[in-house]
DNA sequence: TTGCAAATGCAAATCGTTTGCAACTGGCCT
DNA sequence: AGGCCAGTTGCAAACGATTTGCATTTGCAA
């Protein structure tokens, strides 16, 4: 289960995939706002929500809108290059959909993400869906918390 | 006009809680409203959303408000007689907050929900939060899935 | 360069849920 | 048995997040 809070380290490959040319050759038009975001995109390590990727976006390009944001995120999750998650209380937030599969647990006081993977649990999640006759098409492990104050 | 103060109510399953008793002694002020939506409550062994306990209200007392679904679903929420599950998609569903804790499968076809248990995962999630250094408060598990079709 | 479907911005619409408010009522007190 | 009054209700309007209709722009293939 190790904790990959280590993951920002730099890789020697340029770090993400190159979105731009991916969805150029799957057939979508890369105007102008769709570059913005995908620059967004691609600079983020974070768990943003639609809110606060169009405040970054309007930073670059005054006139982008709203819904474009709302609509290309869409539309990036539908291509496979963002992972919309809905956290309990907020609005979605969304991430880069680069990097390996891994679940969530969220500061109930800051509100931040730490990602983590534990093989072992995926791998009781498929037994019991097989158990219970059921492929598993995703599934969603949150967990909510707050740092441990005391010490051990 | 399901009997009120009638002596014949005896309970039929051992499981289900006294909730009218509980929240009258919790101070909460027993209502009409509040008698059929507890009513509901206990005979309820699904996880219906709101407007569908409406409906079910409303078929009991014809002058039910939504609004008083709400709140008295929130109510029973911070009283610990219901969990409310945000499974993707849809709108909060309920379920009474008896028997024991549980984790949920979500067949994507049927929006059906399956209840499952695993106390492997119940520790290594405890264990993953030991090593992060946080305290759960509580987690989230779901699979989303379908009926497996072919048997290999 | 042009043509046109695709994409945009804007505003209005939608969905699930909450809330302000005036009317109503449960249940403790005589 | 009646009264009181804060708790509760129904209604409608307000809400936050997200989507959508439409007239206008814009990528980009020809």
């Amino acid at each position: 289960m190790a904790a990959k809070g280590n993951k920002n380290d730099v890789s020697l490959q340029a770090e993400g995939r190159d979105y731009e040319t991916e969805l150029r050759s799957a057939g979508v038009r890369i105007t102008r706002p769709r570059q913005v975001i995908l620059t967004i995109l691609k600079e983020m390590n974070d768990h943003p929500d639609a809110m606060e990727i169009f405040k970054r976006a309007v930073r670059v390009d005054e006139s982008i809108s709203l819904a474009t944001v709302y609509r290309t995120m869409k539309l990036l999750e539908q291509l496979g290059a963002v992972h919309r998650h809905s956290f309990e209380g907020g609005p979605a937030r969304f991430e880069n959909a680069d990097g390996d599969h891994h679940d969530h647990l969220i500061d109930l006081d800051t509100g931040k993400v730490i990602e983590f993977h534990s093989e072992s649990i995926e791998r009781l999640q498929q037994q019991i869906a097989d158990e219970l006759g059921y492929d598993i098409e995703h599934h969603r492990l949150e967990l909510y918390g707050r740092k441990r104050k005391k010490k051990n």
